[in-house]
DNA sequence: CTGTTAGCGCTTTCAT
DNA sequence: ATGAAAGCGCTAACAG
């Protein structure tokens, strides 16, 4: 029979067929070195003609070690993540590791219910990708397991390493491009309150300004859902509120879309009457019309990065335990 | 101790800390009725002060049902995909299943390396989308496990359900609207030659060029990559050999932002010169200039659909082994 | 170099 | 309504 109803060829079968104990197999498929050159290929030949697997199951059972993974994001739907994924995707089947996707869907209930499904099924490690749940919540959650690396969100070393974007100095590097072109009522339009992310740009926003001598007008500041919708709603009330805002410091590229539909439909000239900026620089960004200036994040060197401190982690290095990588400006035509 | 190094609880611990048998606990995680009542509360406390998780990698073994599921993607960083996996993964996770998502980067042997690293992990079932292996290399690696489900590609119903969209007709719109705007002469910018879809969008492009009394001429027909890189290279190049086109119908958005790019390098104005429809509404789509007409494809629904069938084929039941779903011409700018 | 004996943490009979 | 024994497929720790 060409297709058989389930592979049930389990390690007693190929020991049996092969005439040798269960033990010399799994020598084989673990590439033992104590064994005889003869009888490892013969194993391997029966192996390769019953079409043997092992069961990661049963191997995870046994050694407590499952080569899975989880990664959990708050929408895999959102362009920053997918980005993030393939980097520690690709990162993680390369050391032989499956990886488990988790939505959030911006939900704290729904993160921890993720940390949950991960942990039952007993990952090696996880990474959390812009966590919305509070300290006291992620801790415990996390120091369940193995190992656990966070991209854009502090840890202490103990619970966590961590991976970031120096988010305060890319929007440092979006407010002194715009005060240098000669904008001086800029607004920044930021993410959820439960961002780590936010509140570094709030920092960077602040700090900028101040050192251009500017007062930071804390109306100029508010908050919207990280995506285009959220990014329109926000500009729009702002903009009829603050009609003398010249340029928008935004949340990510998303929302400077949103940013952009916004001025469209208040009739505002981009970037004669109000420049934007975004943040990402997500594929989106250099095709919209006008094309946007923007802070560019490697979002796959960022999820390879976390793959790689996790793989430290698990075994045992906890010694790097942070890495910073640094935005850069990407000036196009919105500002 | 607040954060214990692991959750080491098992099934026993909470057995002897509540002083009935393993049995016991094991019935009252499992919901099942053969038990008192008040056992089943004070069991319950005990696995709540415990903290106690269940290893779904024990059960696994034990029951061989592990829960979990498998996605195979050529690449998740392609916008097409993650809207896919939203869908699939919050169906999933509703019916409690953990998602593995695994990259191909479009290439076969990565595909069947995925397929591998999911039947050692001894997955429930697997959702494949847009396989670009042929069908005597895929059929086997499916029929290893116990369900499978493909997107955009026929199978017998012996080896998996099917979940497509009608890409024929898909296309086949695209041309009517673009031969009632009076365009004559048509290129089709398709994808991979591996991919199925392409092979229906190319049906579906001479149907509706031949019901219009038009000889499709092989030269208008190119494949690139799926992406807008391969859509700007193919169209800068078919439009330098053949300048008399007037419309361009692509396998995909990107590729379509690809042929808006290649257009502008040339000088041809869209859609006055040359007419543009994209296919599937990615985001992108509508955010570029001029905005994509494109015949939009309902991602998260194909994503949620092959989940349905998926878990019906778990279950056993694979009455329903196919469904179809149809796209919708949305008209913009480009044509 | 190779085989034997015990589990890993759960569920599944079969008893009681 | 509950418990005891056996086993899922593999590896670890000893033997030899």
């Amino acid at each position: 029979m060409l297709y058989m109803e389930h592979n049930r060829v389990t390690i007693a079968d190929v020991a049996q067929a092969a005439g040798v104990s269960t033990q010399t197999v799994s020598r084989v498929i673990n590439g033992k070195s104590e064994l005889s050159p003869g009888t490892r290929a013969h194993v391997l030949s029966v192996i390769e003609r019953l079409g043997y697997r092992p069961s990661s199951i049963a191997r995870g059972l046994a050694t407590s070690r499952t080569h899975t993974l989880g990664l959990v994001v708050p929408d895999i739907a959102n362009p920053f993540f997918p980005e993030l994924a393939r980097g520690a995707e690709d990162a993680a089947r390369e050391h032989g590791y499956g990886v488990f996707v988790c939505n959030t869907g911006e939900r704290p209930d729904q993160e921890a219910a993720a940390l949950d499904l991960l942990h039952d099924r007993r990952v090696d490690g996880i990474i959390v990708s812009s966590s919305r749940l509070p300290d006291d919540r992620l801790h415990p959650l996390l120091a369940r397991g193995r190992a656990a690396v966070l991209v854009n969100r502090p840890a202490p070393p103990a619970i966590a390493s961590t991976v970031r974007v120096d988010d305060a100095d890319g929007t440092r590097q979006a407010v002194a491009h715009l005060l240098a072109r000669g904008r001086r009522s800029l607004a920044l339009i930021n993410g959820p309150a439960t961002s780590y992310s936010a509140g570094e740009r709030a920092r960077g926003f602040a700090a900028a300004l101040e050192t251009a001598g500017i007062v930071a007008r804390p109306e100029l500041q508010v908050r919207c859902q990280p995506d285009h919708t959220g990014g329109f709603a926000a500009v729009h009330a702002l903009l009829a509120a603050q009609p003398q805002i010249d340029a928008l410091v935004c949340y990510n590229d998303l929302v400077a879309v949103g940013a952009l539909q916004a001025c469209a439909a208040l009739e505002r000239r981009v970037p004669d009457d109000v420049a934007v900026i975004g943040c990402d620089d997500i594929l989106l960004a250099a095709l919209v019309t006008p094309a946007l200036t923007t802070v560019r994040v490697d979002k796959r060197a960022l999820g390879a990065a976390a793959l790689d401190l996790l793989l430290a982690r698990i075994a045992g290095r906890v010694d790097h335990a942070a890495r910073v990588l640094a935005p850069t400006l990407i000036v196009r035509a919105s500002a």
